[in-house]
DNA sequence: AAAATAAATAAGATAAATTCGCATTATAGC
DNA sequence: GCTATAATGCGAATTTATCTTATTTATTTT
């Protein structure tokens, strides 16, 4: 199936690069849908998939919550607060592809992906007790 | 809030128990169910909450569906077929607590949890094909 | 052991996040 | 410009999980 080029997807790929921090899929549409409130929520869901599979942007698998976009960056982690939900970018040095190759040897299957996530209490939240 | 010891809370319990393969808090309430099927979905989920926080099982949050749970066996990670959702256990010798300590440096916050998951096809599907 | 208390339950409503079905529209190759 | 089909809009449907409320039950107090 080929992939084609639309407003639509465009002002979505655009939302996600423009937006600060690892916004959600709904927050991605209230942020088009402020200029263009006739965009269907299902389209937005559409595009991110189809951005985050053809590597255009890249999914963070919240386990705490919605799912969350970010444009690509370098290599890093994210760090979740339990309280406020905020994302923190963390960079680490670690050799996943070994861990990735590893896992592959004791399984016997094929792995694709990993996903890192620290959980706990933020600076900001800390200081507020 | 003191926790109380309930049939109810003893049957969610055996059923992870018993279970063999990491069961979603649906498949925990079809098993109880089939013995017991005037127990209620929201009694399970309850039960299932409160067992893995206060420790007596563990809550896997699975990145490609539903959240699974298994009894409290040696550490180890999961690898998700994202073909089949099969769920297989991995044993890894990572240092996780130094990971934990330099998210916690680098962020200022507190890491209480961390998640890594792997992802990619099973040695089972991939036979299939 | 009976009464007081607070946790736990059943049942269904509700919520949040996301996808699906389908008729319609728009894009890219010819 | 015509054609095939990808993409859209809209609302319904799904999935996963929690909340509400009246009621029941387990523990504590007397």
């Amino acid at each position: 199936m080929q992939t084609r080029k639309t407003f639509q997807k465009s002002l979505t790929l655009d939302a996600v690069k423009e937006m600060p921090c690892h916004p959600t899929a709904d927050q991605v549409y209230a942020h088009v849908a402020k200029k263009y409130p006739e965009i269907s929520r299902a389209t937005i869901y559409r595009n991110l998939n189809q951005l985050s599979e053809t590597g255009e942007i890249r999914r963070f698998k919240n386990p705490c919550g919605a799912d969350h976009f970010e444009p690509l960056l370098t290599p890093h982690y994210h760090f979740v607060c339990t309280k406020c939900k905020e994302i923190t970018n963390v960079e680490l040095d670690i050799d996943t592809k070994l861990l990735m190759s590893v896992c592959q040897q004791k399984t016997g299957g094929i792995v694709t992906e990993h996903l890192l996530v620290f959980e706990g209490v933020c600076k900001n939240c800390i200081e507020k007790n």
